[in-house]
DNA sequence: TTAGGGTTAG
């Protein structure tokens, strides 16, 4: 990556004989001038106009001392412009260091710290002031919120030649840096080596540990610090402690800290209050979360939108929508917390529902990147592409950065749509400078998911190339790549690798993928082998995979054994009964069958219904089986008759053998068969949609046999392609093939 | 001068 440095700091300037502090250089004869006082009193943009005029007319802008007073009063009350303060910046004939350090640390709390970093780079260039202890927490916070990797490294390595490399505000900056940039290894290494730790060293590395997912580790350095007597813990230390019990969901460590608070005499603020009400509802403590709530003096959104994401997590949707609509003022954090609340829990149609209603309903709130990410969420969970292809226009039409995360949900939910050559566009994307492990892994998922294999593994040397360290989350879309394509030797391979070579230690879900590699592949015998082989438990999954498998293969030793050990883990799971029936039905064992199907209705288990959904002009449509709910049913049975003549006329016969699963689809097989939710979805989309335009269709569940073989003879008599999203992958049915290869 | 609260990506 290129830096925005210059090597100039190689010729950096010999001190100035002015200051080296950060209070501006009080000349006697100018400090307590009458104008320069009004600057103290200014509150908005046009009183500092008019002293800028005056201090013009008088002279006064010329002598660097009173143009930095000026420029203090212009970047540090709330009501001004930084486009305006360094208009005046730059007309000064000489400012000074305190001038420069002032508008760089302006920068780096502007939604453009990027110019801080130019700033900065151009007071090198011009050679007249040499950096100092103020200039770099400054410059280094730039770099934070960058999180400008290099750069700041590059700073780190000026902050040493220039000796302020001991001075705990620079190196209390670091910690800060490298959290930003979540390299806590170099954050920590910076931690270790302060020679004098104040209370800001420890909560910058308490923090960076709770933000990075590490929060039972925050908690343990929370512990270190109490025991150091140097230093004693702050508010700002309570409101990180708190965050990290929130995210740990240590309900008794926060009440712990409640206490703490009360006994050390730390004074509560909004902040502590909010952190604290955090933890409760995380912990799922709401009644007193909402007892903190109803006690607190003062309240801002922040303070509603934790109650509210506290009541969704404990009490569901409804009530989360109701904290929603009492809340006396909504910003976009509030909009977000209750689109995202109902997208997590399943209802991505409500959430897409929801975004639409904030377009609608509101001028002054605009969706932000977070919006952006969940709507994103939703729309490749519903496979909706048109929405997701508005929500892409969008992000162009706003101006929006195309950041990680944004690149990450871009190209899942393009990927999940079944649009993968978009996906690929995302990524290879000139405006997508610096890639991190999530976009890698999604683009990988991507091509995962649609069966190509190679490629997924291609583009994971690739990854390796480009030094993006791959997590556990690369892993499983790795495997889940091997899986699909059938490559069992590279699946072994990369699976041995993960900890010896990668560091990452397989979790259940990647013995999940290995089992499912060897179970696919007809290596029942290894697969069991590993599971007895693990070192930790076996999921559900595992089994699941494993019973998969052997339905496949027919294998119904090893398939009894499964079932029975993902329904000691599981007893409710309703596919190991539909799947070991399955079996059973294959080896014509009709008594096992039915008992099978007896203890199914004994224990009120259903088989999950078969929905298939498509979207046409950014609308959902969803059926179900042998579904006539749909405005346009007579439209699409009288289509699926024709299919079905057509079919019969290239002498297609209806693969009956799946169904024997189904007691309720006993009689009339054919006639369930003909109505599956995915036929009709197919049906729709024939007659609502035009070539060359693909059929897409979403389906719950894996896709069944006969559909399979209906969707490639569809896909050559009617000259369309079908692309079909099923639990587990892609199908795209084109000219009588499927890109599975038959092996799914 | 540096550190802190809600909502985001598989």
């Amino acid at each position: 990556m290129a830096t925005l440095l210059p090597n100039t700091f190689l010729f950096l300037p010999q001190p100035s004989s002015s200051s080296s502090s950060q209070r501006p250089d009080p000349k006697p004869n100018l400090s307590d001038h009458p104008t320069l006082s009004l600057l103290d009193q200014c509150t908005n943009l046009s009183q500092a106009k008019q002293i800028h005029a005056r201090m013009l007319r008088l002279g006064l802008f010329f002598d660097p001392y009173s143009a930095s007073r000026l420029i203090t009063a212009l970047t540090l009350s709330p009501s001004t412009s930084l486009d305006y303060a360094r208009l005046v910046f730059d007309q000064i004939p000489h400012p000074n260091l305190y001038s420069w350090n002032t508008l760089i640390r302006a920068y780096a709390s502007s939604p453009n710290p990027r110019h801080g970093l130019l700033l900065f780079s151009l007071m090198l260039q011009r050679g007249l002031h040499r950096p100092n202890k103020y200039t770099f927490p400054f410059a280094i916070k730039v770099a934070s919120e960058l999180a400008a990797l290099s750069e700041g490294r590059a700073l780190q390595g000026m902050a040493v030649k220039l000796g302020l490399d001991s001075d705990v505000f620079v190196l209390n900056s670091l910690i800060h840096l490298y959290a930003s940039c979540s390299d806590l290894d170099l954050a920590h290494q910076v931690f270790v080596r302060i020679p004098q730790r104040d209370a800001v060293s420890w909560n910058s590395m308490i923090t960076a540990l709770a933000q990075s997912g590490r929060p039972e580790e925050a908690l343990e350095l929370f512990g270190e610090m109490e025991a150091d007597e140097s230093v004693r813990p702050n508010q700002v230390t309570m409101v990180s402690v708190l965050s990290a019990c929130a995210k740990k969901g240590d309900l008794e460590f926060g009440k712990r800290v409640r206490s703490y608070i009360e006994r050390n005499g730390i004074r509560c603020s909004l902040t502590m209050n909010n952190a604290m009400l955090d933890m409760y509802g995380k912990c799922g403590a709401l009644e007193d979360a909402q007892m903190l709530f109803d006690e607190m003096t003062e309240r801002d959104s922040v303070s509603w939108t934790t109650l509210l994401f506290g009541y969704a997590k404990c009490r569901g949707f409804r009530a989360a929508r109701s904290v929603f609509d009492r809340m006396p003022d909504r910003d976009i954090g509030s909009w977000n917390a209750l689109i995202s609340a109902c997208e997590q829990s399943g209802r991505p149609n409500d959430a897409l529902a929801l975004f639409h209603e904030l377009q609608l309903t509101t001028s002054e709130v605009k969706p932000d990147q977070v919006t952006l990410v969940t709507a994103l969420s939703a729309c490749a969970k519903l496979g909706a592409l048109d929405v997701g292809r508005w929500i892409h226009a969008y992000i162009k039409k706003q101006g929006f950065e195309l950041n990680c995360h944004l690149a990450t949900s871009l190209i899942d939910m393009y990927s999940k749509c079944g649009d993968l050559d978009k996906a690929m566009e995302v990524f290879q994307s000139a405006n997508l400078k610096y890639k991190d492990v999530y976009v890698w892994s999604a683009m990988i998922g991507g091509l995962a998911m649609h069966g190509c294999g190679k490629a997924a593994i291609d583009l994971f040397l690739q990854m390796q190339e480009a030094k993006v360290r791959p997590n556990a989350v690369t892993f499983t879309n790795v495997l889940c790549a091997c899986s699909h394509a059938g490559l069992v030797d590279e699946g072994r391979l990369y699976f041995s690798q993960m900890l010896p070579v990668y560091g990452v230690a397989p979790l259940a879900s990647h013995y999940g993928c290995m089992v499912d590699i060897l179970g696919r592949a007809g290596l029942l015998e290894e697969a069991v082998d590993l599971i007895e082989k693990m070192p930790i438990p076996a999921h559900y999954s595992v089994w699941g995979a494993l019973l998969g498998a052997c339905r496949v293969h027919g294998n119904l030793e090893v398939g009894e054994l499964a079932s029975k050990r993902l329904l000691e883990l599981e007893p409710d799971n309703d596919g190991a009964y539909v799947l070991l029936s399955n079996i059973y039905a294959k080896h014509g064992r009709w008594d096992d069958v039915g008992k099978l199907r007896k203890l199914m209705k004994e224990k009120g288990l259903k088989k999950e219904p078969g929905c298939s959904s498509i979207e046409v002009d950014g609308v959902v449509h969803e059926f179900l089986l042998g579904d006539v709910s749909h405005p346009l049913s007579r439209e699409i049975y009288s289509k699926l008759d024709e299919v079905a003549s057509r079919l019969k006329s290239v002498g297609y016969v209806p693969d009956l053998s799946q169904l024997l699963r189904d007691v309720e689809e006993e009689e009339g097989k054919e006639q369930a068969l003909h109505c599956h939710s995915e036929k009709l979805a197919i049906a729709f989309g024939l007659i609502s949609t035009e070539a060359p335009a693909p059929v897409r269709i979403v389906k719950n569940l894996r896709i069944c046999g006969d559909c399979h073989s209906v969707a490639k003879l569809v896909s050559v008599i009617y000259d369309r392609e079908i692309v079909l999203r099923d639990r587990y992958r892609f199908h795209h049915f084109r000219k009588g093939e499927c890109s599975c290869k038959e092996y799914w």
